[in-house]
Order: C-alpha cells, then sequence, then structure tokens
RNA sequence: GGGCCACUAGCUCAGUUGGCAGAGCACCUGACUUUUAAUCAGGGUGUCCUGGGUUCGAAUCCCCGGUGGCCCA
C-alpha cells in the first residue's frame, strides 16, 4: 500500500516514495528479525572515510573502523561493493561473504542506499587500483527509512533543497563544503579579531527600540511584563554603549533581523560582524577591512583571488577607494547642479530612476549610485562619502557638511558591509535623531528611531571610533561563488507549505 | 508590489497539433567472488501542484489559487 493512497498522514517531502517506504520498513523488520538493532548506541570511529583513501598505502597493515552512508551499492553476488561517504569524503567497502560469513553477509540483503554503516576492515586496492577497505565485519548504525535522491544529478530542486537541507547536505558535496567553508570563514574573522586586540560581547537581541539602522524590525512580546519588544535590526548602538565604557574595541559576530522582501541578497535574518576601535576613523576601517577579508580569503581559501560567476576576483589590499559624488561625475551626474530636493528627484526621473515623492537629495544620490554605480564595482571597492541625511550616525565631513566619513565595501557589485566614523557628539546625534524621525512622520518606517539612553552614554563622552559592519552571508556568497544567499544559510525562511505538511 | 518562467514516478527530466502517462537513475524479481554512473534478463511504482471551465476527449487550451525561480520596483 502506497503512503499517499494509505491513511494519508505521511509527511510529504523527498523520499516520500510509496513502495518505496514500504520496502525499506520491511527491510528494517527483517533486520530486527534477525537479532540487529539498527539504531546502535555508539559506534568506535578510527579513521575517516577520506583518510583512509588518501592514506591507503600507508595503512595496509591497518585495522580501521569507518562509519558514514552507504551512497552506492555494486553486488556480483557472493562478494559486494559499496561505497561509504562520511565528511571526510568516501572509501569503497569490499565486502566478501567468505570473509564476513555467510549470515552477515546475508544482511546486505536489507541494506539499503543511505543507511549508516559501521565498517571494520583492512585498507587495501583492488585489482582496479580503487582505493578500499576489506571489510571483515559492519554494522548498520541508522537505517534510512527514505529513498535518496539520484545519485547522479543530487537534488536540484531549490525549493526542497532548502526546506530539507539535511537531504541536500547528504546528496551534494558542493552544499557540504559551502557550510564548512562558511565555518572557517566565521572561525578565521574571529581569530583575526581576536588577535588584534578585539573583545567579543553579545548585546541584546530584543529590546523596546530597534536602533543602529534603518530598516523595519519584527515585533514581539514579553508576557510578564507585559511589554512589546523589538528584535534587533542592528548592534551599533550597544556597541558604542561600550565603547563609551572603556571597551575600546568590540565585536559580535551574530543574526540581525530585518522585516523587509526576501532575495537572491536579502535574507529576513542574517550574521552581521560588527566591530568598534577607539580611537579610530573610517580610514582605519577600511584598513581593518581590506585586511580582514584577504586574511580570511587566505586561510581559509589558500589565496586572495577568489572566482565569482565568471570573473576573478583580487580581494588583496589596498581596494579601490571611490567617492560617491565623484562616482557619478564619471557618469556625468553632476550633483552639486541639484539646488533642492525637488531638482534632485527630477534629475533621477529624467534618467529612468523611479524615486518616491518627498525623498531628499541624500536619498536620491542613494539610489542613483545604487542604479548606476554598483552593478559595474566588481573588484573590491570602498564607495565613500555618503550624503549625510541617510547616515544619521555617521561623522559630518568638516570640508563639505553635506556628506559623511561613511563607506560601503562592494565586492561584485554587493554592498558586502557599511562603516565609519562615528557620530560621537551628543549634540548633533540628537538633531540626526530628529529629523529622521521628522522623516518618519512623512511615512519613511525605516526612519531611524529616537534613544534617548542612547544620547546619554554619549554625554558621558565616547572617543573618536571607527565602527564596522559587515554582513558575514554575503562575504561567504563571495567566497564561494554562490549567487544567492540562500545557498550560504543553511536554513533559509520560507514559507510553509500551504498543505501543512512541511517536512520540518 | 509588477512582469516573465517553472511545477509530470522517490530523484533528474521528456511528453509533438488536444487522442491509452514516458525515459534514465532509484526500487522489486533473478544471475554474477575485484566492481566503481557495475553488467545482464524481467517488472512502471503516477493526486501530471490544487480547484474550476472549454471539449466527445485536457499533462497539453482558458480562469482562480499555491509554491518556487528570474527580472523589475
Amino acid at each position: 500500500m502506497s503512503a499517499r493512497g494509505g491513511s494519508g498522514d505521511e509527511e510529504r517531502g523527498v523520499g516520500d516514495g510509496g513502495d518505496l517506504l514500504a520496502s525499506r520498513r520491511e527491510n528494517l523488520r527483517e533486520l530486527r528479525s534477525r537479532g540487529v538493532d539498527p539504531y546502535e548506541q555508539s559506534f568506535e570511529v578510527t579513521d575517516g572515510a577520506g583518510d583512509v583513501y588518501r592514506g591507503v598505502d600507508e595503512m595496509e597493515n591497518e585495522t580501521v573502523n569507518v562509519a558514514g552512508r552507504i551512497t552506492a551499492v555494486r553486488s556480483h553476488g557472493k562478494v559486494t561493493f559499496m561505497d561509504l561517504e562520511d565528511l571526510t569524503g568516501s572509501i569503497q567497502l569490499f565486502v566478501r561473504q567468505n570473509t564476513v560469513g555467510e549470515e552477515d553477509y546475508g544482511l546486505l540483503d536489507f541494506v539499503d542506499l543511505g543507511d549508516v554503516l559501521g565498517a571494520t576492515g583492512v585498507p587495501f586496492r583492488t585489482r582496479m587500483d580503487e582505493p578500499s577497505i576489506r571489510v571483515e565485519s559492519f554494522r548498520v548504525l541508522a537505517k534510512c527509512l527514505r529513498p535518496l535522491p539520484e545519485k547522479y544529478h543530487g537534488l536540484t530542486d531549490v525549493d526542497l533543497r532548502y526546506r530539507q537541507r539535511y537531504v541536500d547536505l547528504m546528496v551534494n558535496r558542493e552544499s557540504r563544503d559551502v557550510f564548512v567553508t562558511r565555518s572557517r570563514v566565521v572561525s578565521s574573522m574571529r581569530r583575526f579579531l581576536d588577535d588584534r586586540g578585539f573583545l567579543e560581547v553579545e548585546t541584546p537581541m530584543m529590546a523596546s527600540i530597534a536602533g543602529g539602522a534603518t530598516a523595519k524590525p519584527f515585533v514581539t512580546h514579553h508576557n510578564a511584563l507585559d511589554m512589546k519588544l523589538y528584535l534587533r535590526i542592528a548592534t551599533e548602538l550597544y556597541l558604542k554603549r561600550l565603547v563609551v565604557g572603556g571597551m575600546e574595541r568590540v565585536y559580535e559576530i551574530g543574526r540581525v533581523f530585518r522585516n523587509e522582501g526576501i532575495s537572491t541578497r536579502h535574507n529576513p535574518e542574517y550574521t552581521l560582524l560588527e566591530l568598534y576601535q577607539a580611537h579610530g576613523d573610517y580610514h582605519s576601517m577600511m584598513e581593518i577591512t581590506e585586511e580582514m577579508v584577504a586574511y580570511i580569503a587566505r586561510e581559509v581559501l589558500g589565496s586572495t583571488e577568489v572566482p565569482y560567476r565568471g570573473d576573478t576576483i583580487d580581494l588583496s589590499p589596498p581596494w579601490r577607494r571611490l567617492s560617491m559624488i565623484d562616482a557619478l561625475g564619471d557618469k556625468g551626474i553632476d550633483i552639486r547642479s541639484w539646488t533642492d530636493d525637488e531638482a534632485a528627484r527630477r534629475a533621477a526621473r529624467d534618467m529612468g530612476v523611479r524615486v518616491e515623492p518627498g525623498i531628499g537629495r541624500g536619498k536620491v544620490i542613494d539610489k542613483m549610485v545604487e542604479h548606476f554605480i554598483l552593478p559595474d564595482l566588481v573588484q573590491p571597492t570602498f564607495l565613500m562619502d555618503h550624503p549625510v541625511d541617510v547616515s544619521p550616525l555617521a561623522k559630518r565631513k568638516p570640508e563639505d557638511p553635506e556628506f559623511t566619513y561613511r563607506f560601503e565595501p562592494v565586492i561584485a557589485g554587493m554592498e558586502i558591509g557599511n562603516a565609519f566614523s562615528e557620530l560621537n557628539d551628543p549634540g548633533e546625534q540628537r538633531r540626526r535623531f530628529e529629523e529622521q524621525l521628522a522623516q518618519r512622520r512623512r511615512g519613511d518606517e525605516e526612519a531611524h528611531v529616537m534613544d534617548e539612553d542612547f544620547l546619554t552614554a554619549l554625554e558621558y563622552g565616547m572617543p573618536s571610533t571607527g565602527g564596522l559592519g559587515i554582513g558575514v552571508d554575503r562575504l561567504v556568497m563571495v567566497l564561494t561563488d554562490s549567487e544567492s544567499i540562500r545557498d550560504v544559510i543553511l536554513f533559509p525562511l520560507m514559507r510553509p507549505r500551504p498543505d501543512g505538511t512541511d517536512p520540518e
């Protein structure tokens, strides 16, 4: 009886195979009826499958224990070849009836593709020179009750790959490699910062004010305090409080949450590195950015030249410095000729850039850069000197007070971060917040909110400080040649399945 | 939010002009003691995304809806 035609309460997903499920359950029963526990307590692993594969010629007199998933079976009657795969790689198992005995050999009839096996044996090379293990005994460590995706093409349906990441990881080695790389990138990032005297800290994820960025927050509720709370959109304002408190070099790597649309470059929750360095400025942040990214690339990938979607990106410092005004000027756009907000909006519309009515000159400049400049910046570039009205937390340039000491590192046309010389004048910070509130009243839901406690902190005196944020997901995209942010997030946000049978 | 595209077996995909639902892998039965996308002989396992409509007849044409992708905003 098929699962679909049967009780109807089977979860849908990869491996919902009707009779394929029944056959695997039957094999489970057969194993149990022969006294085999297919869910063993533990298994002592001595070597990785890939390590045995690579070291086979030095291990020919050893007995090894390997454990992993069976990805292929080639049965030849009284001898059977199987491929066993773990995180280190894969190795061929050579099982002969004469060696393991008739009874155990018979158990192979009830071993399915995808089962987790533990095998004990001696490494050797077959006649075809294939590194293998001559199996002396094996145990079923976990039964796989669902059929695996096809061995050659793997699982390519992106929807299923994201929803059932465990299957994706099982059958698509490239996917596994991406997440191994991601893990190494983050630990390399920590190493780089720790070596430079930065302290890693943790600040609230939930607070009554979501500040530090212009974005819409998620809202939640604390029952005992009967209090509205927001999920953080940045760590900035807390980290700067710590600088005020004398923690001169701090960083946090953590999730932030922005209640926005989803795209190949946006996931509602993503991982952000923010760091603050007292007595620094945006120049020192540029240096730390290019050095850190190059360090990570060298450490994790062994090179500062990385392929990305057909281009080769050279991450070695120094990166190009490009001011927004110059960038637009190179395209024949003279922002100095825009005498007021209306002139700016008109100029944008004349060039085919749609801008909402009422937005200011600074936002228009931001939009124009995004539209005309960003896509062309494949090689690492610091796009710098943003308009003050889109940079409420950055210090003004004294010689050009409509602009700020701010930059965004851009790679492959993507903003991978945001940094500035932090505004530390509490009076001006208050005026900036008030301007943001005015924008909010005009309908901009993303405008910054007032944070009185942060202003109080600044009144105690914050030294000049350089601050930097790096979108870890986007950096990982660049370092793994990934086209979509969802390819570097293990469990990206998905709509629930309409029929309520989401396999998660 | 708008436009375009996709959704068919467990997986990867064909399916012509509207005329009996297909292939490879997986799976099942059998053979095989050095194979490796093993091979050989046999077997099709299906809510053609859901629901309507047109039609003698719909995977195919039309409409509502769902999920995903790409582009634009």
